[in-house]
DNA sequence: CGATGAACGAGAGCACTGCTCTCGTTTCTA
DNA sequence: TAGAAACGAGAGCAGTGCTCTCGTTCATCG
């Protein structure tokens, strides 16, 4: 994190940073990721264009603060959401969870495209973005963990899986330190690649004139996907 | 379609048409949907940018006649994919429609970031990209359909649906015309939001140091999908 | 306290973009 | 064959990301 102001200029600094990140966060909630003017950020703030670079060496660097930003905004609705129901309801925590991120979704859906939509650039994601960019697979994982201890079985019987498909998700493993089965794991990545499936195909136009209500719809899809994941109602 | 060239500036008009689709398409292989350029389009061709507007009103018309050819082009893999396996071998039909989707994007990743990742402007997808946007979505149901037919059961005991659950799929299921049960058709269009965030989820690097092997991880997810839907192995 | 150097803001400027307009030329059609 | 429509080229406008320079302000150290 950045150090403590300890002279005024230090000061300015940070609250700078800030002022520039919260008003291009306005803008991405206007114009949509690929459209945002470094220019247009300073413009609003009533400084030369040229000053912006001060505080952040490039486009790419503003959007990168920006993600960092929605990742850990996002990360925490979730996370919030999903606390909020007592522990032993793991079915409500993953309805809870999903409810929250595609609530989250609805009401910043640029800030939403920016995350799991298309990568800006070529793009390799810098490092300060996978910590806030992991929390709400973590949410996943923590609560997969849980059912594990708790002993409930998966919705379907397991498959028997072959060597090569542990080693696929073995970081994965390796990081809930065999907390969940290898079996559950595959299925809580499956649940994860629905939310976000399902998330985009809404709020990018692909349900249009198919799907009617997608409030009801959704929750419908994240109902099937608690029985595949064997979440008791 | 386009009419037949009667003259000789319609044949040359419907031909420097498709070059351009062509020159941006190949450029679109290497900087992505945003960075896409109508004056390097042109340049490429060696002509003034300004005589592109003769053919394409405005980027935004280029992008979506690349839209349309995308989507057709991905379509016609999927098909072709599917109608490879015999009609009653229903779980590989499935994965061979999955798998060339995956395919097709893996190879084509910009052009899968311009049809699935975020739109492009606020947009509202014109009437011309629709049709062939379905294609995909289309097979899975046509599979379905023959699923259906054939009596086979789903994978987990079907849920009673509210009359609001039907109501929001209605299109669709009139789209169908009463040929797969509601119940189905949600699991169909779960299918495909899984697919289509499985990929997002790969080729936009989120997967990225969490899954070391992503043929494996795909086809695993795509094996537990046709278990949810009943797929016979 | 005062001088040195770093950080800063403003502005001009470069190369690029999408797009418009004009102006000759070519081509079709009546 | 004459008039009209389509066309290609070029200049130009407003906008972009980014760089460089040049005074000014501020912090630090002797």
């Amino acid at each position: 994190m950045t150090s403590a102001p300890r002279t005024a200029r230090d000061f300015a600094r940070i609250e700078l940073t800030r002022a520039i990140l919260s008003a291009a966060r306005t803008q991405l909630a206007a114009v949509g990721p690929g459209e945002l003017s470094l220019r247009a950020v300073a413009r609003e703030l009533g400084m030369a264009s040229s000053a912006v670079y001060r505080y952040f060496p490039s486009r790419e660097h503003l959007i990168t603060a920006l993600l960092v930003e929605c990742y850990n905004e996002s990360g925490a609705a979730v996370e919030a959401a999903e606390s909020a129901v007592p522990r032993t309801r793991y079915r409500k925590r993953w309805l809870a969870a999903a409810g929250a991120l595609r609530d989250w979704a609805c009401t910043n859906s640029f800030e939403y495209a920016l995350l799991y939509g298309s990568p800006v650039p070529g793009y390799a994601a810098p490092q300060d973005t996978i910590g806030p960019a992991q929390r709400v697979p973590q949410v996943l994982l923590g609560l997969m963990a849980d059912v594990e201890e708790a002993g409930i079985p998966l919705g379907s019987p397991p498959v028997r899986l072959t060597r090569a498909q542990r080693a696929a998700v073995a970081p994965i493993s390796a990081f809930v330190d065999g907390r969940i089965d290898d079996e559950r794991l595959g299925r809580a990545l499956m649940a994860w690649a629905t939310l976000i499936g399902q998330t985009s195909l809404e709020l990018f136009g692909h349900l249009h004139q198919g799907v009617l209500d997608y409030d009801v719809h959704f929750r419908r899809v994240m109902e099937n996907v608690a029985d595949d994941l064997g979440l008791p109602r």
